[in-house]
DNA sequence: AAATCTGCCAACCGCAGAGGA
DNA sequence: TTCCTCTGCGGTTGGCAGATT
């Protein structure tokens, strides 16, 4: 167990690493009056700590259900799995996970994960970069002739802020689903997918955030699109849009 | 053997949301 | 409505320990 120096008393409140004394006074106080009222913690226990540094030292160290042992293959697992479908979010991974704090996933993720993922990423990046012999086409997109009142303004998605979505996770294509529907057109190969399979997909986020496009349509990209339909006829757009529009109402 | 580098993780800090006065 | 307090979260820092030079 690594020692910590102790900074004492700064403005007031000791800081730095804790002493067996003060890791007994605050469990007796948790035991006894039980988690929770933070700001009464330091003067029922005795302690010369800020509220903040108890509850913190008791949820990532003293606390009964911490793990102390590493992290098993599973967990490992789940934790890359959670992280593509809720970014940096620790404490949601972590109540995944019996017995780990956010800080310790987070911990893990910077020392252990992050190295990988990045890794993997350019490697992927490197792999998808097109070769030289590969031709590019202009191709002219298809545009919807018509557009609902409601199309593109529902359902209402939260921003990356709100969801605290880290930088490096750029899933703002998420945000953008309703108006990326109304540029592009689904397909299966060659021919185009009826609208009740496209909205399916839509809803089916969960398998999708298994990938690299986190909460996205791979099916709706617009690449995909315009080389499997060059000469698209746009009269499809008609039918299936008042289609596609009443499922909001739902 | 000593100096330097790197990995790891506990601890700290600042911010934002919730709730009450 | 505004202000204040409390709580919880995520990012960052600091320092120990082991590895490397």
């Amino acid at each position: 167990m690594r020692k910590k120096v102790h900074m004492e008393n700064t403005g007031g409140v000791r800081k730095g690493a804790w002493i067996y004394e003060e890791d007994k006074l605050l469990k007796a106080c948790i035991n006894k009056y039980g988690e929770g009222k933070w700001h009464l913690v330091p003067q029922r226990a005795g302690l010369n700590r800020c509220r903040k540094i108890c509850r913190l030292r008791w949820l990532n160290y003293l606390s009964p259900n911490i793990k102390r042992e590493s992290f098993a293959e599973d967990e490992i697992d789940m934790i890359l799995r959670l992280h593509k479908l809720l970014g940096n979010r620790w404490s949601l991974i972590a109540a995944r996970l019996p017995g780990r704090t956010s800080n310790d996933v987070k911990n893990y993720w910077h020392t252990h994960l992050l190295k990988k993922v990045v890794s993997k990423k350019e490697e992927k990046k490197e792999k998808e970069k097109p070769k030289e012999t590969m031709k590019v086409h202009e191709v002219i997109k298809p545009k919807a002739i018509t557009l609902s009142t409601n199309f593109g303004k529902q359902p209402v998605l939260a921003s990356n802020k709100d969801r605290n979505v880290p930088k490096d996770c750029d899933d703002t294509e998420t945000a953008r689903v309703p108006n990326q529907i109304a540029n592009s057109q689904p397909s299966f190969g060659n021919v185009p997918m009826p609208c009740e399979l496209w909205s399916d997909s839509l809803w089916n986020m969960e398998e999708e955030a298994g990938s690299e496009n986190i909460g996205s349509c791979s099916s709706l990209h617009e690449e995909n699109f315009n080389m499997e339909f060059p000469n698209f006829d746009d009269s499809f757009w008609d039918s299936s849009l008042f289609y596609f529009d009443s499922l909001w109402d739902i």
